[in-house]
DNA sequence: TCTTTGTAATTTTTT
DNA sequence: ATTACAAAGA
């Protein structure tokens, strides 16, 4: 056995080990995905001799496929590590299209507009269509163009059952050639393009030999086009592994579909499936009560969470009367963490909406406890660094309309809104881009003569500018043009503390490039402007902030992937969490509320509060809010109940899970200031899965002990007997929602077994 | 062209 | 409550 053996337990190994064909890792949470994944691609390469340049990992973000490198540079070192592909689907594909993209039409330096720039494309096809944007909001008609493409369709394949309006398809075509125009694509095209070339011949098989082994993390996200992308990269050999966990789906309204992973045997025959149960991550009381979220959702792939961990102490839940004492309650507890010597590092606490943090953040400050907040409005999307960027990117790339039209009149250069919209039709007449009309202005007649002299003035900076990207390098031309241009200047001149931050942003932009001019180096490549604004394009947050301790606040979505020791979970009222938005909540969409409250308690270590209040105020009203359904799932033996001096006590029926689904009637009393819910209709009963035949999937393991059958009195070194694995010997007793225990057979090694399965030996 | 005022919207988020 | 964004005024 070598010492990578000793380190994994069973189905742990039996994952690393595997090699060819498909393989389906249900990675339960905190069991350890991260060690399997990498000492699978580790193996691959040490012990199966496969070359490293043909293995490909995929991830969901830049931030995982950093840690996965990470972990692997620890593991087989640096040299194996630069020749491996691991990246996004994103970088990957435009990596890929870059070297392979002409077979379709695309340049080696395409642009990748992110939202604000394709928003601004439909704003504008909407103004050439004279389309009204209330009744077109630039943001629903995007969201209904990016939904067909995520389907792979086009504006001439919109599924005809599915009713769209005429006005969309038509700027759902104009848009297409708006990118086509500006050598753009967006997020959707990265994946939709490199999907058509893999179905082409030549260039598809080139690229398809390129890998011999292909990994996807995190599959429960992957929506039809990178579903089809992973099967058509693939096709010739099935050496596929994906790991994942239909439990932590949570994504679903941006177009993941869970059924990729629950179909995945089906459409891959002979697929080895491993489930990854053991959670080395949180406490029994812990895993229990994520276990009683998670149990009642239908359709899932039975799989149960188990860990050796002791229970550590019971979960709390706490009432509050508001959500100004649930945040004052949240700081207490978090200065008596500190005082009994936790990090703040190790503290987080979680919401469903960004609009619950401000309260959280104003008692933190009050107690001056230092907090960061992820996910707020992130460095990319500052006005100054996007004008900067949107500079940048139209000198590598003169076509750019979108950046062009961004920046035409920033800073201020006497170029109105009037003067832009000739230009725009000027250039819409002759079909050409702005900037090819740029440069004969002059034939523009409905343009005054002094305000063609001002665009001209703007072209011939922009050439200067753009002289200067083939001789200097890219810190130095982005530091020219923010003083040639005005920039710079015009934000000095303001003054403010306002521009102040803007310049320091600015700063920091140019430091970037600095910095990606050193890893270019690093990497032996020659640093250029289009490989920094690719690294841009792709990369959402510089999360390389002071290292100061601090608590962190987020939304759940935010937290996956992630583990503190202490957790909160604010908001868990009815309405809140699960969500409640204007449109009916179907139950698809309840599901995934399920999933995600699955998914907070499971970052947990060892101390887990969960918070819900009599009344909350949000977007400026109050909300009478019920004890969250979720709660009632919670076992009872895991948590305890409490209240702030200031909430009432809760009525005990929202506290027990009711028997059978109840009739209305209890929930209907709504008093003003109460725990009254009028909104809030009684939890659906636990489903019996008996009584249910139609369903996939059905926990009967799970549920037939529900009712608490007896168990053996096992301990560890209880002699036991197995029907398939003979005698052994109990090694420890497991805190999973049915008693089990892990037992040594000789000849198989350890196991864990659910104790119904067990005779005394 | 720039500033002010009014109005509507407001889950979750990556790339 | 907050904010973003568009139409109207200086």
């Amino acid at each position: 056995m070598s010492s990578v053996d000793v380190e994994l337990n069973t189905p742990q190994a039996e994952a690393v080990a595997h090699v060819n064909g498909p393989l389906l890792v249900f990675a339960g949470a905190g069991s350890g995905k991260t060690r399997v994944i990498t000492y699978r691609v580790a193996n691959l390469i040490a012990r199966e001799r496969i070359a490293p340049y043909r293995i490909l990992a995929v991830t969901f973000t830049n931030k995982a496929a950093g840690e996965m490198k990470h972990r692997l540079t620890g593991l087989a070192g640096e040299d194996v590590v630069r020749d491996l592909w691991v990246g996004t689907f994103h970088a990957t594909c435009a990596r890929l299209l870059r070297r392979h993209g002409e077979a379709i039409g695309l340049t080696r330096n395409f642009l990748i507009y992110d939202t604000q720039d394709q928003k601004a494309v439909v704003t504008r096809v909407l103004r050439e269509l004279d389309l009204d944007e209330r009744r077109y909001p630039p943001r629903s008609v995007l969201y209904q163009i990016h939904k067909e493409k995520q389907e792979g369709r086009g504006p001439d394949e919109m599924s005809p059952e599915s009713y769209v309006d005429d006005a969309v398809i038509k700027v759902f075509r104009r848009y297409e050639a708006h990118m086509r125009e500006a050598n753009a694509v967006d997020f959707e095209d990265l994946i939709g393009h490199m999907v058509r070339l893999l179905e082409r011949e030549g260039e598809g098989d080139a690229i398809r030999r390129r890998f011999s082994h292909v990994l996807v993390d995190e599959f429960q996200d992957t929506n039809a086009m990178q579903y089809r992308l992973v099967r058509a990269l693939v096709r010739d050999h099935n050496n596929i592994c994906v790991v994942g966990d239909d439990d932590q789906s949570i994504y679903r309204w941006r177009g993941a579909d869970v059924r990729n992973i629950r179909y995945f045997r089906r459409d891959f025959p002979g697929a080895t499936v491993v489930k990854l149960e053991q959670n080395y991550r949180s406490t029994g009381n812990i895993v229990r009560a994520a276990l009683g979220v998670i149990a009642p959702s239908p359709h899932r792939e039975p799989k149960e969470l188990w860990t050796q961990n002791d229970n550590g102490p019971p979960i709390e839940v706490m009432a509050a009367a508001d959500e100004r004492d649930e945040a004052a309650f949240v700081t207490g507890r978090v200065l008596d963490a500190r005082k009994a010597g936790a990090s703040l590092r190790e503290i987080a606490v979680f919401y469903r909406v960004h609009a619950q943090s401000r309260v959280l953040e104003e008692a933190l400050r009050i107690a001056n406890l230092p907090y960061q907040i992820v996910g707020g409005t992130k460095f990319y999307e500052r006005a100054e660094v996007k004008d900067a960027l949107a500079y940048l990117r139209l000198l590598a790339n003169p076509r750019s309309d979108v950046d062009l039209l961004r920046i035409i009149n920033t800073p201020a250069r006497g170029i109105g809104t009037t003067t832009v919209d000739r230009l725009v039709s000027f250039a819409g007449s002759r079909n050409q881009s702005i900037h090819e009309a740029l440069e004969v202005i002059d034939e523009a007649r409905d343009i005054a003569a002094a305000a063609q002299k001002r665009l001209a003035a703007l072209r011939h900076l922009l050439e200067r500018l753009r002289a200067r990207v083939e001789i200097a390098s890219p810190s130095d031309v982005f530091l020219e043009m923010i003083e040639q241009t005005g920039y710079r200047e015009a934000l000095r001149a303001d003054n403010t503390a306002e521009s102040d931050a803007r310049l320091e942003n600015l700063a920091e932009l140019g430091g970037s490039i600095r910095e990606y001019e050193a890893s270019a180096a690093a990497a032996g490549e020659k640093a250029s402007l289009d490989g920094f604004l690719e690294s841009v394009s792709l990369q959402s947050d510089i999360d390389g902030l002071r290292d100061e301790p601090r608590v962190t606040l987020m939304t759940v979505h935010g937290a996956k992937g992630l583990e503190f020791e202490y957790v909160f979970l604010t908001g868990m009222e009815e309405d809140m969490f699960p969500y409640k938005s204007m449109d009916e909540r179907g139950d698809e969409e309840l599901e995934e509320e399920r999933r995600l409250a699955y998914v907070a308690l499971t970052r947990a270590r060892r101390h887990l509060v969960l918070t819900h209040t009599q009344a909350r105020q949000i977007f400026g009203k109050t909300r009478w809010g019920a004890p969250s359904r979720f709660l009632r799932d919670l076992p009872r033996e895991a948590i305890v109940h409490k209240q702030t001096r200031g909430a009432k006590s809760v009525p005990q029926r929202f506290i027990d899970r009711p028997e059978r689904p109840l009739a209305p009637a209890p929930w209907a009393a709504a008093s003003r200031g109460g725990w009254g819910a009028p909104s809030a209709p009684p939890a659906p009963a636990r489903p019996a899965p008996s009584q249910t035949p139609g369903q996939r999937y059905v926990d009967r393991e799970f549920f037939q002990d529900d009712h608490g059958g007896e168990s053996a009195p096992l301990r560890r070194g209880s002699r036991v007997r197995h029907q398939q694995f003979g005698e052994g010997e109990v090694r420890s007793v497991v805190h999973a929602a049915e008693p089990a225990v892990v037992a040594f057979f000789p000849g198989w090694g350890e196991k864990k077994i659910l104790t119904r399965f067990l005779r005394p030996a």
